[in-house]
DNA sequence: CTCATTATGATATAACATAACACTATGAAT
DNA sequence: ATTCATAGTGTTATGTTATATCATAATGAG
């Protein structure tokens, strides 16, 4: 049932607007800590890229800032997402060539083993095809198979690229 | 060292014409079976891909075939590229952009737990950023942590793009 | 042989991304 | 406060990857 629990994709009529305000307090936070600028327009942008819980590719982001702010070009848009992405603020999907907020960018510190350096995480995703929606997860035990596997193999992980598409519980019914 | 039977990565000196025969031969048999059509254009296309065992991109394709015939369109090979997709022969590496011969079309029947359909199989790798080599791999614990994962949030998986980057351990020394 | 189906050719364009250079804002050091 | 290096943004042009569409040709079933 849609109801579960452990279904991780966000409930239909949940408080977006505090998903935003989260993210957006996280990425002030984060970024302060860092020594890093959250400026006027990547913090626009972050607020763009949280518009929902679909991904959200590039050009989309690029018309909805024209719409407020006229004339801007795609290095503008690029330039911003980059450096979100470099402070874990947004990932981009690569199966969908679109980017999207990073549900934890609230937990700092509590690195976990796969962590790459500074604020970067291994980001993992469920993505729904039919909602489109997309749903970062956290899994010990896939984890631990990758680092297990990599190990036996001789292998250094710098950069991990999980998405799993398919139907998310409440559009199976 | 380099001679570690678990480094999933070719030889340095492997014999790579026994690899494209290999899977020449593979892909006949696959399509025969399934009823399909190798035509020439789509077993050239096979053969470039399996140039070496680093990604291609369709327009490195595109370049090769233009030598070799004159005049032809991006079309030609994104449709050649679809049919060894859908077939199973070729996987496109989300985040290279690009396509890699299938190292286990020859396993047919053989169907481990995540395959999806005739002749489709989850495909997951380790890319070295060093010598751009890509490995297909295949671990039975990743496979279980992913199912596991999936029935605990009730997600169907459809489609998995695992990508695993860094440097394989013949670059590392 | 006819015909439906599948494959390929050809043209145009869409969608995604970056290079390169100019200009502006910011903050640290004097 | 002024200077200066650095970081951020604006702007133009172009590169890279992928697809829509319609025309033509090959194939195989009946």
């Amino acid at each position: 049932m849609a109801s579960d629990v452990r279904d991780p994709f966000a409930a239909p009529g949940h408080d977006h607007a505090g998903c935003v305000m989260a993210a957006l307090d996280a990425a002030e936070a984060r970024c302060a800590r860092a020594g890093q600028r959250l400026t006027p327009l990547r913090r626009r942008v972050l607020e763009l890229v949280w518009r929902g819980h679909d991904p959200v590719g590039a050009y989309d982001i690029l018309e909805l800032m024209r719409d407020e702010r006229g004339r801007i070009a795609p290095p503008t848009v690029y330039r911003a997402l980059d450096f979100l992405c470099r402070q874990g603020l947004v990932h981009r999907l690569e199966s969908l060539q679109a980017f999207i907020g990073c549900g934890q960018a609230g937990d700092h510190g509590t690195d976990h083993g796969t962590d790459h350096g500074i604020g970067h995480h291994a980001a993992h995703f469920l993505i729904c095809q039919d909602c489109g929606e997309a749903v970062e997860i956290r899994d010990g035990q896939l984890d631990g198979a990758i680092s297990q596997l990599a190990g036996r193999a001789g292998f250094a992980i710098a950069n991990e690229t999980i998405e799993l598409s398919g139907r998310c519980a409440a559009c199976q019914s």
